[in-house]
DNA sequence: CCCCATCCATACAGTGATGTATGGATGGAC
DNA sequence: GTCCATCCATACATCACTGTATGGATGGGG
């Protein structure tokens, strides 16, 4: 056992996260991010077969972090389901997890292995919105439409362009929010 | 004036939005585009001064079809405002137009020059929703909140994965729909 | 019938990536 | 101090695409 591992698996699959975060997954590649990290192909190959292995391992952790991470964060900070379908929206969605998801989307439009992934991902997350939802909602249909408004919007809300004349954006969900709450 | 157009800037156009809709901007190659048109890159560079150049091109189409000729279409099959949201909705989100929608979306995520035409494009139909929704609903919020709600259902029902148990897509849609015209 | 604008094929140089092979360099365990 | 697993640099062959240059084809107008 020897040698300090330098550039480990880890840190290629954080740069890779971000390539795929702001340029998809077309913009992964190695050499640019070999470059990025200051070093150059040769410890990439060393520890991923090829760039395919790569993005795999990538999505399994998306996969953990976007569920099981993200959901046990809002249920240790409490409070009642209101606050906890307030959280679990900025939170899913929070500022470095929501460019990958958004990317992770598009992605998995025109690639069924991904697609099988997020489909995983949004189940765990519906699961979770809809106990949420039922603690105040008795019809289970309602509760339903809910959480798919609830989730569209979370996700609808970033690749939306419009603005709101003298209105702000916050504002606008916020309204949005009391009506899917009430 | 002689020879006729074999394969006429249109077909290049046609060729590339289908290439963007189905593998994103990156997938739009001059090279594969002349194979699936069983030409060489010949005459491509006739019509185009370069790449980007289809790409602009692609995207003034985009702009004109998904605005103007939607909106027009709904208008003129009438109905009153609620039907219009409804047709709306599953008419400027049809099946060819969808997917490039889609795709232009998370093209403007990292391309400003995009985002500015996505948002022109957007704020046409919002304006369109709003002009719907304030016909039936006196509150200006809460027309604005129901209009974005509509919008990010609309989009964001293609972009999410979850399963409803029991319920069918489309049911969840219908209570979701009757929950925002109501 | 032949000219010429229109359209396309071909060949070429250049770029930027992939994956492989191989030979170090590094530094903790012993 | 030496060894060896770990990690990285370099060089190479290959591939796919871009953009340019040039030389045809094609077929309606004169």
């Amino acid at each position: 056992m020897a040698a300090p591992t330098r550039t480990p698996r880890s840190t290629w699959i954080e740069a890779g996260l971000r390539a795929l975060a702001t340029g998809g997954p077309d913009a992964v590649r190695v050499e640019p991010l070999a470059k990025e990290l200051g070093v150059t192909r040769g410890g990439f190959y060393w520890h991923f077969k090829d760039r395919g292995a790569l993005l795999e391992e990538m999505l399994d952790t998306w996969e953990r972090m976007s569920t099981d991470e993200a959901i046990e964060r809002v249920e240790t900070e409490g409070g009642d389901a209101r606050d906890k379908v307030r959280r679990a929206g900025a939170l899913t969605f929070s500022d470095t997890l929501l460019p990958i998801d958004l990317a992770v989307r598009d992605w998995a439009r025109r690639d069924p292995a991904v697609a099988e992934r997020l489909r995983r991902v949004d189940n765990r997350r519906m699961d979770y919105a809809r106990s949420l939802f039922s603690t105040f909602c008795g019809d289970q249909d309602d509760v339903e439409a809910r959480s798919l408004l609830a989730f569209s919007l979370a996700v609808g809300k970033h690749f939306l362009a419009a603005d709101h004349g003298t209105r702000s954006r916050a504002d606008v969900l916020d309204t949005a929010t009391r009506l899917l709450l009430a």
